[in-house]
DNA sequence: TGATGTGAAGCGGTTCACAGCC
DNA sequence: GGCTGTGAACCGCTTCACATCA
């Protein structure tokens, strides 16, 4: 058990085993083994277990891990046992695409505002969720009680809606714009770039021909 | 110059170097150092010439890259330099926001199709796209010259859709839906797991008061 | 001189293999 | 016997440091 320094790459892949125990949960499964969690997604079996072990001896030798005992432990490890408030700023396709994603209720992650510059939007109402001033965001998140805040704005305003967003103590951000951001410590910012990702579809296209097989 | 294996990490780079040349070359410059490119997003400069080394010599010692020229390879090398066109599964929210996403134009991607299996919104057209009943995905996948497909449905359905879209022929993939895919050799899948990145952000925020500083 | 291209060292993450415990 | 927890080996990516060349 070192709580130290977690890689990513670990808690990410908490997340897989997470999902993973819940269905196992629903198939009615009480124990399960680090190689049969390993076989599901296909994983190695020692990885399973040293992720698990820098939080704790979680399983007992000869059986494996309680299922429902694990998912739990999991759950808190992950800050799954309370909730979260997420404020969007930039109420455009992708943003309101996201306000009633169904993967953010799934994990007790609430939309509870949008934001934007445009006129026409503000004060409008999208699903259940109501479309503030940007100019206003400080004040609305310590109302509604926002800790995580979404990045769905064009690449050029990124970065000063990142400075307004932390400004207001926000500590945890996701973004969307295909753009690098600096950040501040103390703040996690979590950028999915999907032109990266496109681009690299578009790599392996153009030289699966030659090289083949690649995955 | 090795084309054998070049890693992912490498063509996620080359996507980075390439819009940063696009705006040094909108800046007017005429060279760059790979110490001064390493310094716009920091990085590391050896890591940035080791990368272009991979696809041949294009620096002149002494003098750095000339930019166009770099520029011009880049997009190449990324297949950048012909169009592709992707259909996208999946008419919902995400789906729709995905089609007018301006990071796909801005990079050659046309969303030329979405396919759904909702009467409702089959031969309904959102914004200049129309909605195909996905199981004709193959006839209207091979007509419209489809090569890229976007899976944005619920995670229950996604492994069938990517065999129905791997049969058609495609080879390359996004996937949407927060769960591991099996995908056949030959094909490219990239999976953007949005719920993965959410309960990362989660376990942050529930760290970041005893860890601190942590980025 | 100044910046590239690259072998070698360093580092972090993954896998192996086995001691330890139920 | 079976499975966990973990040191050691391994592997790939990053960084360093320098020979090389305009």
């Amino acid at each position: 058990m070192k709580v130290e320094k977690i890689s990513e790459l670990t808690t990410n892949r908490l997340s897989v085993y997470l999902r993973c125990l819940n269905e196992l949960l629903a198939e009615g499964k009480r124990t399960v083994s680090s190689d049969k969690l390993a076989e599901r997604f296909h994983l190695n079996s020692a990885q399973i277990r040293k992720d698990l072990a820098c939080f704790g001896e979680f399983g007992v030798r000869g059986v494996g891990y309680y299922v429902e005992d694990l998912r739990d432990h999991l759950q808190k490890i992950l800050g799954l046992d309370k909730n979260h408030r997420v404020g969007i700023i930039g109420a455009g396709r992708l943003g309101t695409a996201l306000a009633d994603y169904y993967g953010f209720t799934q994990t007790n992650f609430d939309v509870v505002a949008l934001f934007d510059n445009d006129k026409g939007k503000i004060g409008q109402r999208i699903g259940d969720v109501d479309v503030f001033a940007f100019k206003n965001f400080a004040k609305v998140a310590k109302k509604d009680k926002i800790d995580v805040a979404v990045i769905a704005v064009p690449a050029q305003f990124a970065q000063s809606v990142l400075e307004e967003v932390t400004k207001s103590g926000i500590k945890a951000v996701m973004n969307f714009a295909p753009t690098p951001l600096r950040v501040h410590d103390g703040v996690k910012l979590k950028t999915i770039d999907l032109t990266i990702s496109l681009e690299s579809l578009s790599y392996f296209l153009s030289h699966v021909n030659n090289i083949n097989g690649n995955n």
